[in-house]
DNA sequence: ACCCAGGCATTGG
DNA sequence: CCAATGCATGGG
């Protein structure tokens, strides 16, 4: 069978990484066990199966991909296809980010180096076309993670088309295509609120038309993309923001009006403690810079692990015994 | 039953 | 420019 390598830079925690985007058991499309990671995708309209797991060394980290069905040797097409799993397996993994900046970053902020220590070895992981991860947003908004996670499992098994093997049902995002021309009253009745099937459907419209074109965006700086986005019905500043980070790959974006990262700047700095977003966003610039979207992703990590927490005091205060106790979230 | 959770669009000052 | 409001589900 072929199997293709591919080399990244230390540190590289594949586990981490493949994890983090993942955090309920009832996934259905995007598989990790631990060891394997799985996907079922949409390559140069053929269905594959793509696997992933860690090889190589901690110095020399590296991914072995493989697909299934498997690609047969010195057939043209199955070259093709392989070169374009791999292109999503460096993407989904971010396979190009070199931490070693990121850590230089962050030596003297005390929450985000105890924090890359934690984590280290986190790349931001990324999802593999831009579609995906505006309508993973949408889904997202407001609602807790898990909802969602519930939402978008639903929408994968209506929309998403499937390919048995062994056995096993695996799924994959659905096209633009099968959402363009769909009805809102499909995605309501999967509990979906008006307003975000909606918002999905004009998205999937635009991805169809062409409007709204990842490749042309992908050349683009930050504030243009975030401009560009936000015309979509549903795409505020917020979903834009995660759309750099988990689609495009930048570095150097900050989140400020995420709830979750407000909370912990509010609790962890005193600095900007009730400080308004854009003043926290550019807090959030001067100090992490070309690695603010690290420092986001391992401030999220880090509550999720318990590294960090928003329910109680930051840390016993010697003096200020009965003072009253601080706000540990934004309103 | 109620409140909140990795927002957004709309409306009104 | 800023504040208030409704929206969807599922877990505490």
């Amino acid at each position: 069978m072929t199997e293709l390598m591919i080399h990244a830079r230390a540190p590289f925690d594949f586990a981490a990484t493949a994890k983090f985007l993942r955090f309920t058991e009832a996934e259905t499309i995007d598989l990790f066990d631990g060891n394997v990671y799985r996907r079922l995708c949409h390559i140069n309209n053929h269905l594959r199966l793509i696997s992933v797991k860690a090889c190589g060394t901690r110095a020399r980290p590296a991914l072995a991909v493989r697909l299934i069905p498997a690609a047969t040797d010195g057939d043209a097409e199955s070259s093709l296809i392989l070169d374009a799993a791999v292109g999503i397996v460096q993407r989904v993994f971010s396979v190009d980010h070199h931490l070693k900046g990121f850590q230089a970053q962050v030596a003297a902020d005390p929450v985000l180096s105890k924090l890359e220590t934690a984590h280290r070895g986190l790349h931001l992981p990324r999802w593999p076309s831009l579609f995906e991860t505006l309508v993973i947003s949408i889904l997202s908004q407001q609602i807790s993670t898990v909802v969602a996670m519930t939402l978008k499992r639903r929408v994968v098994e209506s929309f998403g088309e499937r390919l048995e093997l062994d056995g096993q049902t695996f799924f994959a995002f659905p096209r633009p295509g099968a959402l363009a021309n769909t009805d809102a009253e499909n995605l309501r009745a999967l509990g979906i609120s008006r307003a975000k099937a909606a918002s999905i459907i004009e998205l999937a419209r635009a991805t169809v038309n062409g409007s709204i074109n990842a490749d042309k965006l992908a050349g683009e700086d930050n504030e243009t993309v975030i401009r560009t986005l936000s015309d979509l019905r549903g795409v505020g500043r917020w979903t834009a923001e995660w759309a750099l980070m988990l689609y495009f790959g930048r570095t150097d974006v900050f989140p400020a009006g995420d709830l979750a990262v407000r909370g912990v700047l509010a609790k962890y700095y005193d600095a900007v403690a009730n400080s308004r977003e854009r003043d926290l966003r550019e807090f959030a610039q001067k100090r992490w810079g070309q690695w603010a979207s690290y420092a986001t992703i391992y401030i999220l990590a880090g509550l999720r692990a318990g590294t960090i927490n928003l329910r109680s005091e930051r840390v016993v205060s010697s003096t200020a015994a009965g003072s009253s106790p601080r706000r540990s979230a934004g309103k």
